[in-house]
RNA sequence: GGGCCCGUGGUCUAGUGGCUAUGAUACCGCCUUGACGAGGCGGGGGUCCUGGGUUCAAAUCCCAGCGGGCCCACCA
């Protein structure tokens, strides 16, 4: 028999993706179907667009894809939409720099219209690459921005209802204050930076014995909002001094010593002053001791009115120029070097104060039952962060702050009366600028028609926390909602950086806005490190970029490698060579099939020869095994499990025994039958059980062998063998079969050459005519 | 300070009590070029982080330590 290959191409090509591309965006198998009764929903996580995307997000997008067209082979529709998270402090940071202009000082519409149009330009950027991987979701009829009126009038309606049923209200209360972006922020947007600084031990005077106490703190600046003195009780050293006054260095203000657990005698003096607000321990004692604080750093980060003649300095200024004071009165007793860590802010690294400010709040703190009960119930892949927010929830103690003082974002949708301070909320359903908007009808309280409009707008996470409630149309489409949220399964794909924030605000939100809970499962994806395991960074100078890696070796060998290398939930090393590895699978397979393609497609048979009961019987486990796996969506597991079927026992050794007789060299037409419905029947179900995670090559093979239209519409498949036999024999042919080789090898005869002398084991007879064509054992 | 995860040849990885520790990748040698820009055969390379314990038997279970990563927390 002639080799004749249905499949011409002698090699896979990267550049078939790009045609299959344009095929997938005109068929519709990606499409969400409604009459689907099974709807499973993506809640996929909206990059934010930047000049260059992150691999490791396009390596977490592509496991989210792998899920998505896993449940599509399991009989479900999926809502899986493509969104661009674009709100919030880092495009108005990129503006300020790229169009070096301050955002202060510029008009606020020609700032909006700036940070759009650069916005535009990476969002498209983005969306290609995602294109290019093979993305399966829906970038079209389901696509969204979190900037677009219709998103930002979503928001605006939950901060309407949340108000209405009390659970957004507006204090003055001590918050985590950015001097760089002028702004409160909340504490999950706090991250903690090692410093090297200095400790200074201050001598106080104690009022009634007119001793010195002295105290230890790293913020001199701030004694001018001392209004406490404590020790630890059971420290010997103080004991008397409880209940009496220290007096205040510089300011000569008296503040009472009380003992206080919270006072390490251990750390510096023992003795800690109570400041104004030095860090979030001086918060909770100034709160729980009933304290009135002094407003000591303003929200121009310059000290204020209370600081004296150190007005108007900065903290650091004020600082130098204290302990200079202190020194020339002798007042310093001892400077230390030490390491703290510092609070900074997530978004721009600048350290935060704690200032006292009026906003807006969320309540949480009440909520921490109920989402601690939808962290057990939702499923989690991997079962282990489960525990990341459990901890998290049981960590929040204040509520969130949620106004903002920016101007990229959504606004909050209300005007204050000048005169009586009532508040008026917009009652319409579609977006609304306040700031750009006069309201004209009375208040209701004093008919006053004087109103301020708010200009500041909401924390970006009050956005992204209702993703889940956009993509399915609450209270936009009242069918879709039902079908897709109450009756869908949702999953939440993200990493595990943003528990605290993305997925505990989502929880919170979806709970207070609907009653229930937002997902039913979790997927936890790792993050991406170079090949040393460093993380990425330009100063590393080992960024790598999706484009070039697709360009260079395919979206497919990139998806190949991510099933091979990256464990659920694991953090994982990027290496090109890695890659360049997980082509070879490609290429194999390819052969492969063009190999398989030169035997008739035979979709029956009578009666199968048992050689080909044994790999239907091993592929039959494969497939069990692959499905579990699947189930859990731990593509890992399945990438490697298939790997090593396709390449090591299928081809290596089924492949090679049963050549001659699929080429009836030796063999009749019966016997060759069996044997050609078995290379079929594998090749189909190996691309099959393929597919999530190698889109592009196996919808290629597919359409040339088995079909006009996509892979993608087909199921998983069913069981290829009723029963399974021979599963034990296998590491015998695999054993057998390289003994022969390597005794002809040893006795320099070629493959195809006879063999004298070898005698075929016991167990393996029922194999015979097989393995005495394939060795040509005589 | 508390919690979680991880530690297997250069690199990555399988293996959760039982043959001489799996496979990939990279490297070296030989052979082959009739599905294979590849394949076959072979080679070097491992204190399974360390120490102790349980057991007839430990990479695997237990304890302690070391190293790496992450999260939380008030060290002024």
């Amino acid at each position: 028999m002639e080799f004749n290959p249905g499949i011409e191409e002698k090699r896979w090509k990267p550049e078939f993706e790009e045609e299959l591309i344009e095929k997938w965006s005109n068929e519709s198998w990606w499409k969400l179907d409604l009459k689907n009764k099974k709807i499973f929903v993506i809640d996929t996580p909206p990059p934010y667009p930047a000049p260059f995307w992150h691999i490791g997000a396009a390596i977490s997008y592509s496991m989210q894809d792998m899920i998505a067209r896993i449940k599509r082979m399991q009989g479900y529709t999926v809502l899986y939409p493509i969104g661009m998270d674009r709100n919030g402090i880092p495009i108005e940071m990129y503006v300020e720099k790229y169009e070096n202009l301050d955002m202060w000082s510029t008009p606020r519409e020609e700032f909006e219209r700036l940070c759009k149009q650069h916005l535009d330009k990476w969002t498209t950027n983005t969306i290609n690459i995602m294109k290019r991987l093979g993305l399966s979701g829906d970038y079209t009829e389901h696509y969204y921005e979190t900037d677009s009126p219709s998103y930002r009038a979503l928001t605006q309606k939950t901060f309407k209802i949340l108000w209405e049923k009390g659970l957004i209200y507006e204090a003055e209360r001590p918050n985590n204050w950015c001097p760089h972006c002028n702004t409160t922020i909340a504490d999950a947007e706090v991250e903690y930076k090692e410093k090297q600084g200095e400790i200074y031990h201050i001598k106080f005077k104690v009022r009634e014995t007119g001793k010195d106490l002295i105290i230890a703190t790293t913020r001199p600046e701030l004694l001018a909002g001392c209004k406490l003195v404590i020790v630890h009780p059971e420290d010997e050293r103080y004991k008397e001094l409880h209940g009496m006054h220290a007096v205040v260095p510089i300011y000569n203000t008296e503040v009472e010593i009380r003992p206080h657990r919270e006072a390490d005698p251990e750390f510096g003096t023992g003795a800690v002053m109570i400041c104004s607000y030095g860090d979030s321990s001086d918060v909770r004692i100034f709160r729980e001791q009933g304290l009135e604080p002094v407003k000591v750093i303003g929200t121009d980060n310059k000290l204020t009115e209370a600081a004296g003649k150190y007005k108007g300095l900065t903290p650091e200024e004020a600082r130098r120029e204290i302990v200079k004071d202190l020194e020339e009165q002798g007042l310093i007793v001892k400077r230390e070097q030490l390491t703290q860590k510092i609070p900074i802010h997530d978004k721009c690294r600048t350290r935060i104060e704690i200032i006292p400010m009026r906003e807006y709040y969320l309540k949480q703190v009440d909520f921490k039952d109920q989402l601690l009960e939808y962290a057990s119930q939702i499923l989690w892949h991997p079962e282990r962060y489960r525990q990341h927010l459990e901890n998290w929830i049981n960590s929040v103690t204040i509520d969130w702050p949620i106004s903002r003082r920016r101007y990229y974002g959504t606004e909050i949708p209300i005007w204050k009366c000048k005169k009586c301070g009532y508040i008026h909320i917009y009652e319409k359903d579609d977006y609304v600028k306040p700031w750009k908007q006069e309201l004209k009808e009375k208040c209701p309280k004093c008919g006053s028609t004087d109103w301020e409009p708010e200009w500041r707008t909401l924390d970006t996470w009050m956005d992204s926390s209702i993703t889940i409630l956009y993509i399915t149309k609450w209270l936009r489409d009242k069918e879709f909602f039902e079908k897709c949220f109450l009756n869908g399964e949702k999953l939440r794909p993200q990493g595990y950086e943003i528990i605290r924030t993305w997925l505990y605000y989502s929880l919170l939100r979806v709970g207070q806005l609907i009653g229930k809970r937002a997902f039913d499962h979790v997927f936890i994806n790792g993050m991406g490190l170079d090949a040393k395991g460093r993380k990425m960074s330009k100063s590393l100078g080992n960024v790598l970029y999706p484009e070039e890696l697709i360009e260079k070796y395919g979206a497919d060998s990139l998806r190949m490698w991510i099933g091979l290398e990256c464990g659920i939930g694991e953090n994982y090393n990027i290496s090109e060579e890695k890659i360049r590895g997980a082509q070879k699978f490609l290429v194999k397979l390819w052969n492969i099939a063009r190999f398989i393609s030169a035997f008739p497609l035979t979709d029956k048979v009578e009666e199968l020869e048992e050689l080909d009961k044994w790999i239907l019987g091993e592929l039959e486990e494969l497939r069990k095994r692959v499905l579990k796996n699947y189930e859990e969506f731990d593509f890992h597991k399945a990438a490697l499990d298939l790997r090593s079927f396709t390449w090591n026992i299928f081809a290596s050794h089924y492949l090679e025994l049963v050549k001659r007789r699929a080429r009836m060299d030796g063999f009749n037409e019966k016997e060759a039958r069996s044997a050609w419905y078995t290379l079929h029947k594998t090749l189909k179900t190996l691309l099959l059980l393929l597919a999530p995670i190698v889109p592009f090559i196996t919808d290629k093979i597919w359409r040339q062998l088995y079909s006009k239209e996509s892979i993608h519409k087909e199921p998983f498949p069913e069981s290829v063998i009723e029963t399974v036999t021979h599963r034990d024999i296998t590491e015998k042919i695999t054993e057998f079969n390289s003994r022969v080789w390597n005794t002809k090898k040893e006795k320099g005869i070629k493959f195809y050459e006879p063999i004298q002398g070898i005698e075929i084991p016991e167990e393996l007879r029922i194999f015979e005519k097989d393995i005495r064509a394939t060795h040509r054992l005589e």
